[in-house]
DNA sequence: TTTTTTCATTGACTTTTATCAATGCTCTTT
DNA sequence: AAAGAGCATTGATAAAAGTCAATGAAAAAA
C-alpha cells in the first residue's frame, strides 16, 4: 500500500522529465510551473484516447504502455499511421493546433499511462516557459526526421528492405506489438508481409 | 540598369519578410537583426544547392523558382523527396541538424532565388530572437502534418485517389514540374502514372 | 480447465504495378 | 531548318502484391 507513490491511481512523470531534462534543462522553478500544467491519465488496453471526428484536445506523453494512431479507409481495413511507445509523444496535430475535427483514431495497444498537455496549457507554457518552445521545437523535428526516413524507405526500398530497417530500428515495436498490425503501418496486407518475413529467414 | 533594386545579382527578400510577417509578427528592431543573418542565393536550373554526402549548412527559403530534394537508389533511379516552389523551405534537416553527411541531394528544377540561413546564423537566431524559433517550430510544424497527409495517402489510398489528391493540393507542381518527376515523388514509374491519367480522363 | 477469439501461415488465384521496347511529340541547340 | 535530347504514351510480358479460403497455434475469456 505505498500511498505516498500511488495516490487514487495517479503517477509521477518520472521518464517524463528524465527526457525532458536530457534534451532541455529546466531549472527547479521552471520544472514546478511545468508541473501544474501537465494531466496524468491511464488507459486500458483497446481504450481510446481519441476518436475520428473529434476534436484532439491535447499532446500525450508515453509514460507507461504504447499506444498507435490509425485512420479507417472505406473498406474498413484500420492503417496504423504510428506507434508510441514509452518516451514518445502522440497526438493528431493537425487537430490540435487547428481545432478540426480529428481525422485519426488513438488507442492503447497495451494498459497505459500517458502525461497529458491539453490544449490550453500548451499555449499558456508557449507564452510562460521560452524552454517548452524549445521542447516542443526538438520533439516536432525529431518526429519529422522520423517520419521523412520512413517515406524514404517505403518510395525507395525493397519489402524486404524495409522490413528489415524497421525491425532494426525498431525491435521493441515487434517485440510488443502483433505483426498484422506492422503490416498495417507498412501499408502491406499481413499475408504479405507473412511472406516477406518468410524470404528473409530462407536466406 | 535598376542598380537600386539589383545590386551585383542580388535581390530583395520580398516573399521572405512578407510570409514571415503573417505567421509570426515581427518589429523592425528585431527584422533588422535578423536581415543581417540573411544569405541570398541565385541558383541556374540543374544547380546542385546540396549534394549526398556533403553536410547540409543551411535552411533555404524560396523566393523564386522551384526545387527539389532527392536520393538515388541503387538501380540508379532518382527517388524525390520533396519539391519546394515559391514560399517553401528546403534542407536535408538531419543532416542540418546533426551535422552528418546528407542523404538526399537537392537541385534547381527552374532558375530560383533563395534566401539562405546558416547554420550558426541559425543558432544564433534562437538565442538571440524568441520570435525565430516560433517561426521555425510553425514551419517545421506545417512540414510534419503535410507530410503525414502524405504518408497516410501512400498508405490508404488507391493510386487514382492518391493522384487526384496530389493535383487538387499542389495544382502549381502539377503545372511546372515534368510528369516524370511527379511519379517519382509518388513512388511510381512514369509509365505506371501515364497509365493512371489516362484511367482517370476516360471517367 | 474448456471454449473462444485472435493471430500467423500457407496455397491457389487475381489484380496491380514494373519492366522492356518502340513510337511520336516538343523543345532546345546548332 | 535539321539534329538531338527529353518526355509522355502505348503494348506485351514479367514480377509483385492483394484476395479469398483454410488450417493450426497461441492467447484470452469463460
Amino acid at each position: 500500500m505505498e500511498l505516498v507513490t500511488s495516490k487514487r491511481g495517479s503517477f509521477m512523470y518520472e521518464l517524463f522529465f528524465q527526457t525532458l531534462q536530457t534534451k532541455v534543462p529546466f531549472n527547479e522553478e521552471e520544472l514546478t510551473i511545468l508541473k501544474t500544467y501537465l494531466t496524468p491519465k491511464k488507459l486500458r488496453k483497446k481504450q481510446y484516447l481519441l476518436q475520428e471526428g473529434d476534436v484532439c484536445k491535447f499532446i500525450a506523453f508515453v509514460e507507461k504502455g504504447s499506444l498507435r494512431s490509425y485512420t479507417i479507409d472505406e473498406k474498413g481495413n484500420e492503417r496504423i499511421i504510428q506507434f508510441a511507445l514509452e518516451g514518445w509523444i502522440i497526438s493528431d496535430l493537425f487537430s490540435f493546433l487547428t481545432a478540426e475535427p480529428a481525422t485519426y483514431n488513438i488507442d492503447a495497444l497495451e494498459g497505459s499511462e500517458l502525461v497529458l498537455i491539453s490544449k490550453t496549457a500548451h499555449e499558456e507554457l508557449l507564452k510562460k516557459l521560452p524552454k517548452y518552445e524549445t521542447w516542443i521545437r526538438l520533439q516536432i523535428t525529431g518526429a519529422y526526421i522520423a517520419m521523412q526516413r520512413r517515406l524514404t524507405s517505403i518510395i525507395s526500398l525493397s519489402l524486404e528492405e524495409r522490413y528489415a530497417g524497421f525491425t532494426s530500428l525498431y525491435p521493441e515495436i515487434v517485440q510488443r506489438v502483433p505483426q498484422h498490425m506492422i503490416a498495417s503501418y507498412m501499408g502491406l496486407t499481413p499475408e504479405t508481409l507473412s511472406r516477406v518475413r518468410r524470404k528473409m529467414t530462407r536466406k
